[in-house]
DNA sequence: TGTACATCAGTGAACGCGCGTTCACTGATGTAC
DNA sequence: TGTACATCAGTGAACGCGCGTTCACTGATGTAC
C-alpha cells in the first residue's frame, strides 16, 4: 500500500500521470488551441519524458480522444446541475437551464469545447466517446424536447424544435468563444446571463 | 498584349497564379481540413514549385488570410443573392432568405466556413479581411435587425433578437457541417430546405 | 522477513518526415531609346 | 523595328525545426515462495 509519504516525494514514478497528462492536455489546449496542440508540449507540461504517453494513450490521437470523451462526461455533468440547480418540474424551465449550461460548460472550457465540437483530430469512432457524446446529446434532445412530451424526434414539428434550440445554443457558444457576438451582454457577466435567459426563454418550443 | 494563344500553352509563367493559389487552396482545406492544409500541398495541387505561393502572398498565413477575405466577399454576396431572389420588401421575408443564405453558404462551402469561422491560422487583423468580415456581419445585423425597423443594435431587445437569429443560423451551419444533426431533413435536400425555413420563419424576431 | 523475479511505468537518444522559409538562379515580359 | 536592360514570376536545392514514434534501457513496484 502506498503511504502518504511516497505519494508525496518525488518517484520515478509518477502516481496517476494519465490523470496529469489530461489535465495538461487540456491546458496545452487552451494556451495554443486545437491546432497548435503538439503531444509533446503536453509531456513537457506534466513533468515527464514526451515518450511517457505512449503508456497510457499509445499515441496522439488516443489522448485528444480520451480528453473529448472526458470533456462530453463533464459537459453531462453540468447541464444535469444546471437542470437540478432550478429544482423544477416546469418543461421550458428545465429547457432553459440546460441551454445556459450548455453556453456556460462552453465559455468555461472553450479549447475542450472546439475539440469537442469543431475539431477533427479526436476518434469519433472510438467506443468510449462514442458513448460519452450519444449520452450528452440524447440528454440535451429529450431534455429540450420535453416540453412538448413524448419523443420530440417522432414528428416533423418535434424535430424542427430540437433543431432550433440546439442551434440557438450551439451558435451562441461558437459565437461568444470566437468573440464575433460582442454586442451581448456588453461585458457585464450578469447581462450575458440575462440576455442568455432572454433568448432561451423567448424561444417557441413548447 | 497576351493573345489567347499565348495564354493557352504552357509557359514559364503561369498567368494567374495568385487565382490558382486561391483554387487550389479552397480544395486543399476541403480536401485536408483546416488542420492539414498545408502551403506545400496547396503548391502542388496548383503544379508549381513550393516556393511561388511566396511571390503572390508571402506566407502561409497571407494566403489563408487572403482566402478568408474572399470567403466573405462571397458570404455577403450568398446573402445578398438569396434576399433577392425572393424579390420581396417584407423584413421577415427577408429576414429568412437572409438566414438561408448564410446555411446555403456554410453548407456549399463548408471548408472555408470553418477558415471563416472557426480557425485562427488568418490573420483577423488584416485590413482587408477585416472589412470583408464586417461588411457581411453587418449586412447580416441589419437585415436581421430589419424585421423591427431601426438600429437594432440600439434598444436590449433588439441586440437580443439579432443575437437569437444569427446564433439560430450559425449553429445551424455547425451542426449541419459536422454531420451532429443527422435528424433534421431525413437525408432529403427538399426536406432540408422545408426544415430550415420552417425554424427561421417560426422565429419570435419581430 | 528475505529474496528472486515478472511486470509496470518511466527515460532519453535516435529515427525519418514534412513542414515553412530562404536563396541564388533563370526564363519571360515590358519598356526606354 | 531592334536592342539593351530592369523587373517580374517562376525553379529547385537546401536549411533548420519540431513533430510523432520507436527502441533499448532502467528504476520502481508487486508478488510468489
Amino acid at each position: 500500500m502506498k503511504s502518504e509519504k511516497q505519494a508525496r516525494k518525488p518517484s520515478y514514478h509518477h502516481g496517476d500521470l494519465r490523470r496529469a497528462l489530461l489535465d495538461a492536455a487540456e491546458a496545452e489546449l487552451d494556451e495554443k488551441g486545437v491546432e497548435g496542440f503538439t503531444l509533446r508540449g503536453c509531456a513537457k507540461r506534466a513533468g515527464v519524458s514526451h515518450a511517457a504517453p505512449t503508456h497510457h494513450f499509445g499515441d496522439v490521437t488516443g489522448l485528444l480522444t480520451a480528453l473529448a470523451a472526458e470533456g462530453f462526461q463533464r459537459f453531462l455533468a453540468t447541464t444535469t446541475a444546471h437542470q437540478e440547480k432550478i429544482n423544477c418540474v416546469d418543461g421550458r424551465a428545465r429547457m432553459t437551464a440546460l441551454g445556459l449550461g450548455y453556453v456556460e460548460f462552453a465559455r468555461a472550457n472553450p479549447a475542450l469545447f472546439r475539440l469537442m465540437f469543431s475539431s477533427d483530430r479526436p476518434d469519433f469512432d472510438d467506443d468510449t466517446l462514442r458513448a460519452a457524446a450519444k449520452s450528452a446529446f440524447q440528454q440535451l434532445i429529450s431534455g429540450v424536447g420535453g416540453v412538448a412530451g413524448g419523443d420530440p424526434l417522432s414528428s416533423k414539428e418535434g424535430r424542427r424544435r430540437v433543431a432550433a434550440v440546439w442551434a440557438t445554443v450551439h451558435g451562441l457558444s461558437h459565437l461568444l468563444l470566437s468573440r464575433q457576438m460582442k454586442f451581448l451582454g456588453e461585458g457585464d457577466e450578469e447581462a450575458l446571463q440575462e440576455d442568455l435567459t432572454a433568448i432561451l426563454s423567448s424561444m417557441k418550443a413548447g
